[in-house]
DNA sequence: CTGTATAGATCTACAGTGTAGAGGCATGAG
DNA sequence: CTCATGCCTCTACACTGTAGATCTATACAG
């Protein structure tokens, strides 16, 4: 019955994948559709809808690895786990990080997700209390990396030593000046993900010894 | 000489403010400065490049709290005086939320406030090996607090714990029924935002210790 | 089979967007 | 006076989201 909608949506996808979220415009859409713009909105309502199914759809994605997450044992790993499907879900969809931070995810999806997320912080043993304090922490640090990688803040510019500081006079950067060996190196952002979430559960794990005391 | 482009970058500040960042047009622009659309693009470039040029304006007033912060001893304080500087900044101008995560900060305003925080984790005694990463992992985490804040993540619709179960069948949130009183608590922001530093100090401090030993 | 209701798609039009390209105009130099 | 230079304006184009009216095909009642 709305197979239409979904047929909508499997093009708005399409096009995001392979030409941005600048490329998804009601026109485009509907030409993919094989139908004109204004017969879109009946089943998405409206452009910012059609953005909302968009996303909800990513999340679905997410949440559709939710029964592999599950019989994860070791909270960590499954932490570990779930971070690694985001990423790697954004990294195929960059076009999801102009989403994620405008709207409140409240599809059933998402609230799975955010519940997988509960259940690990439980299992720490961190007290209820500070659940979900902790998992918006946890969940926002995801989202800030997620977003900088596919929105191209951790881009050359941001690295480049030379670049960034042939603009000020010499030693107006003590810090740089400190850690220039290593900001010369370049990054393995693979190895960088996996240190800031050990570093993550290290805090978790600090707070539940904490609780227990 | 470049007078016109401060005049101009003020004026889409201005709309930017009052109207939101879907109200700066060039259009707009030029009429608040009382010039022809076209007559902006000689001063900056492209509506891009107009972007570019209010994110590094916002990011300059962070920069210019940079001589207090340097005061400030203790660099827990230190950190914290800078993540509430920046938070209340975004507060007063939410619309940089949506350029954040767009494009690599290289301006020489962002570059100082980089190494400040570099500095800070120097002096809690971090690895200087570990000082790039752990920079960005603190900044990401502050950026995605600000984005999720003015962005909307945090609106109500994730809040209420109603909303979000009545979708699903009793019992397949087993995470969200052990926290429910929390939940239904209503959260405070600010308190919650001190809460996270904390805890990303602590993490900090933890990180030092371990490379002391 | 006919008449009609209904839901969906279509067509047209409007106000808005960023910006390419050509022309105008006032200033300062030779 | 002539010319060049730099800033501005004007026009035009292709595009955006979507309001409003119209058309059409299907389903059902008589």
């Amino acid at each position: 019955m709305s197979g239409k909608r979904e047929e909508i949506l499997d093009a708005a996808l399409a096009i995001a994948d392979e030409r941005g979220l600048a490329g998804v415009s009601m026109r485009s859409v509907a030409q993919a559709v094989g139908v004109t713009p204004m017969a879109l909105y009946p089943h998405v309502g409206d452009k910012a809808g059609l953005l909302d199914a968009m996303l909800g759809r990513m999340l679905g994605l997410v949440f559709q690895s939710a029964p592999k997450l599950a019989e994860v044992t070791d909270w960590r790993d499954r932490v570990r786990l779930f971070a690694h499907t985001a990423r790697s879900l954004s990294q195929g969809h960059p076009w999801v990080t102009g989403l994620l931070f405008s709207r409140p995810a409240v599809t059933p999806d998402a609230v799975t997700t955010v519940d997988l997320l509960y259940q690990a912080l439980l299992d720490a043993g961190v007290p209820p209390s500070e659940v979900p304090r902790l998992e918006r922490l946890v969940s926002t640090y995801m989202l800030g990396w997620i977003a900088s990688e596919s929105g191209g803040r951790f881009g050359p510019g941001t690295l480049d030593p030379r670049g960034r500081r042939g603009q000020l006079p010499d030693g107006t950067l003590p810090g740089h000046d400190a850690v220039m060996p290593w900001l010369a190196e370049g990054v393995d952002w693979d190895a960088e993900f996996d240190a800031d979430l050990d570093d993550l559960v290290m805090m978790v794990e600090s707070l539940a010894a904490k609780a227990r005391a």
